[in-house]
DNA sequence: CACCTATCTGAACGGTGTCAACATGATCTT
DNA sequence: AAGATCATGTTGACACCGTTCAGATAGGTG
C-alpha cells in the first residue's frame, strides 16, 4: 500500500495545484539545485502567479516540508527494495546501507532538504512513525539479523546507531579526499561496504 | 612592506574589518540563527555599509567559508581537550565522540554552516590536512587505541567510519523522539555513550 | 437565477545579494 | 613636504526574493 492514493479531483481553476507545486519544486531542485528553489520560481514553473501558492501552503517552509515528505517516501521505497533483494537477512543491513547512500547520491539536493527540514524542528519526519518507514524497516532488518527483539531499549539504540552512521556516510561519501582510496579499493561499492564493515555490527548481540 | 601572513596590522580605515565581519557573522549566527545571517546584517552589525564586505570577500559564500573555518578550529580544539582528558587511550575515542557531539549541540548553527560549506564543494575543510585537525587527531587516537598504523588503508577507513558515525549522531542527537529513551537511560551522556558503543569498535583490530 | 466560497491575479512593501561610480585617506615616490 | 596611488569605504541602483492584500474569476449550492 505504498500507493499515493490521490483522487483525480481537479479543483477550481488549475486542477490540483498543490501537487503541481510540489512536483515543480522537485523538478527545480534536481535541475538547478537548492539555491534556485525560490517560491516565485516554483510558481513560475507551475505556470501560476507568485501569490498563488499561498492558498495551498501557509509558507515557503510548508511547501518545502511537502517536498521533503515525498523524499522520505522515496527513501523508504529504496530501503524496501534493498531489503527485498537480500537473500540472507544478515546481508540486509549492509545492503540497506548501500541503497541508502545511493539514494542520497542520486538526489543530493532533495536529501539535504529532507534533513534540513527535520533538523529545523529537531524531530524525525512524521513518516518515521508509519509502518513502512525506513526507520521501522531498519529496525525489522536488525531483528531478522539476530538482534534481540525483547530488549526494546537495546533495539532502539541499535537502530539509532545504524541510522546515524549511514546518514553520516551518505553526507560525506562524495568528498574528493576519499577518491584515491575508493579507486585503490576497486570501486565505489567496495569502499562503501568497507566503511560499513568498520561501523561494526550495530549491535553487540549480532555476531559476524 | 606589509607582510602577507595573517598580520595583526590594522589596515586603512576600519582596522581589520575582515576579522570584524567574521566575528559579527558568528555573533549573529549564535544570537539569531542562520536565517538571520544576511550579508547586509553582518555589515550592519560591524557598523559598515552593505557593500563594504566586498572589498574583503568576493562573495557572501566566501565570508561564510571564513566563519566555517573558524568553526573547524574550535571543533579541533574541543577534540584536543577531550583527548587530553582521557587517561586511558582506549577511552579516548568515546570521549572524543562525546566532546564532538557537545560542540555540535552548543553551536548548532555554526556546526550546520560548517558542513553546508563543506558539502557545497564536496570536500573536507582544508583544515583537515593540517597537523592538529580533528580528523588527524581521531586518526592518532585510533592508533593509540590499538589500530594497526602500518595498514594505511584500514586506518583511513576506520577514521572515516568514526567521523561519519559521530557526525550522524551529532545531527540527530537532539531529535525529540529520542527524549524518552534518554530519560529512561538516566541522562544525555549515558544515551550518547550507549549509541557510541553500538557503533562498534570502528576497527576490527581493536578489541574491547 | 443569485449567492458563496475557494482559488487565482496584480500591485505593493521591505528585505536581500551584488555591482558600478564615487569619496577618502594611508602609504610610496619624488 | 607634496602629490600620486591604490586599498578601502559609501551611495545609489538593479533584479530578485517572501509575503500581504484588494480585487477578479469561477465552481458549487440554494
Amino acid at each position: 500500500m505504498r500507493e499515493t492514493g490521490n483522487a483525480q479531483v481537479r479543483p477550481y481553476h488549475h486542477g490540483d495545484l498543490s501537487r503541481a507545486l510540489v512536483d515543480a519544486a522537485r523538478r527545480i531542485l534536481e535541475a538547478e539545485g537548492a539555491q534556485a528553489l525560490s517560491l516565485r520560481a516554483v510558481a513560475r514553473e507551475a505556470g501560476v502567479s507568485p501569490a498563488a501558492p499561498y492558498h495551498h501552503f501557509k509558507d515557503k517552509t510548508e511547501l518545502l516540508e511537502a517536498v521533503a515528505h515525498g523524499g522520505w517516501e522515496m527513501l523508504s521505497d529504496a530501503i524496501f527494495e534493498a531489503r527485498r533483494n537480500s537473500a540472507d537477512p544478515r546481508d540486509a543491513i549492509a545492503n540497506i546501507g548501500i541503497g541508502y547512500v545511493r539514494f542520497a547520491r542520486e538526489n543530493p539536493a532533495l536529501y539535504r532538504l529532507m534533513y534540513d527540514t527535520s533538523r529545523d524542528r529537531t524531530a524525525m519526519p512524521e513518516h518515521a512513525k508509519e509502518e513502512d518507514s525506513g526507520y521501522h524497516q531498519v529496525q525489522c532488518a536488525l531483528v531478522e539479523a539476530g538482534c534481540d527483539p525483547t530488549d526494546a531499549g537495546e533495539l532502539e539504540l541499535a537502530t539509532i546507531a545504524s541510522w546515524c552512521a549511514v546518514h553520516g556516510l551518505a553526507e560525506m561519501a562524495n568528498f574528493k579526499e576519499f577518491q584515491p582510496l575508493k579507486e585503490a579499493m576497486g570501486g565505489d561499492e567496495a569502499f562503501l561496504r568497507a566503511v560499513l564493515r568498520h561501523f561494526g555490527t550495530f549491535s553487540p548481540r549480532i555476531k559476524h
